[in-house]
DNA sequence: TTCTAAACTTGAGTCAATTCTGTTTTTATG
DNA sequence: CATAAAAACAGAATTGACTCAAGTTTAGAA
């Protein structure tokens, strides 16, 4: 049952993730209409539903590509962190927010965030809680790292520092995606502030 | 330019209101038609929008009473806290979690806040901003207190720590309404457990 | 009172996402 | 090959939020 069969979907699937992913950013989200990505994918409007349940997923397909992006440039970081508890949060951090309107606007952001609150039990709902989820736990890596290698105390509950880290980063980044001329140079200097706090409760 | 004019557009908002309210808790927000809110609320479609700008403001109205309910209640902790950052803490944001599903549902909630990043700029995007701020203000209140009776340190940016600990009790609470069978007691627990490590950062 | 501008209300009409149903293509079998 | 079942496709029909042009009501001036 494969064949030529699946290679059409999987070129199906593409020609639909390109077409949309031109159009969410040429036009902006509300303003792709599906008519228009199934014409510029050259397939129907019924297919498009045949490959995704909703507009979202659509969207949450690109989104999933972005922040597996970032959590591979983590890697780097978590395996050779900076040699003090600051600058390996920063570093680590700094990655993810810079890596961030790569290939997502603004307005692309606001709309995923918004869906995956909205429907957490859409396809689209729990790949995004698991990419959180994948980020809590490189955060998590790397204090695990950190107290390994004695740059941070060992009575620390880790996994919950970590969580708290993301969770604060994740907020301030969903004012940052609110406001369209909030920079990106300041929300670090303000991530950084806050963590200043939990850096000198953690550092040895 | 008032009286009769000023007496029925406050009944209808009302109406409207209440109308929406009760559909909204029945059928879900999405499953509330306007066209039914409208016949409910004894006036027209047209009219509904005359009042607000598109569905969700609808929502968001009854959302920021909720929220001013809360910062309400919020004042009595700031202004007589317990005599210590944890329990202070805790018993604040206790007042917030525990209010939280009074008059909303938890599908209301995610409709909320998905909105409110949908569309920061909408009347409901920047009401529901100004109460997360209002919410921030009140927690910097308390710690702001806390430093002032000698509960805590006075050397730790009291602003930048209340900004972390509502982002980081928001986020909980999103992943919260996100799944429908979280409870109320974890939540406030896995929160507690976070604020463990900053109180021991903070508490003199 | 009568009249007029301003403010409101109305509901039919528009628009775009999603669903539905009949048709076509692919696969596997005799 | 021929063919029947399964899978996928197409695009017309549906649905529900939102708009708009026309009609109605109110407030206040003459």
């Amino acid at each position: 049952m494969s064949g030529l069969r699946a290679r059409q979907k999987a070129d199906r699937h593409r020609r639909i993730i390109e077409a949309a992913a031109e159009l969410f950013r040429d036009a902006g989200y509300e303003g792709a209409k599906i008519e228009t990505i199934a014409a510029q994918a050259e397939v129907s409007v019924g297919t498009i539903y045949n490959y995704y349940q909703n507009k979202g997923d659509i969207l949450g397909a690109i989104v999933s590509m972005e922040v597996n992006e970032v959590l591979n440039a983590g890697r780097g970081v978590v395996a050779n962190p900076p040699a003090n508890v600051s600058d390996a949060l920063d570093t680590l951090l700094g990655i993810y927010i810079e890596h961030s309107l790569h290939y997502l606007s603004k307005e692309m952001w606001r709309q995923a965030m918004a869906i995956s609150t909205q429907l957490p039990d859409s396809p689209f709902g729990q790949a995004y809680s698991a990419l959180d989820l994948a980020l809590t736990e490189q955060i998590r890596a790397l204090i695990a790292r950190l107290q390994a290698l004695g740059l941070a105390r060992r009575d620390i509950d880790g996994p919950v520092l970590g969580e708290l880290i993301f969770n604060n980063m994740n907020m301030m980044f969903i004012e940052f995606v609110k406001r369209d001329a909030a920079g990106i140079a300041e929300l670090r200097a303000a991530i950084r502030r806050q963590n200043r706090i939990l850096v000198a409760a953690i550092a040895v």
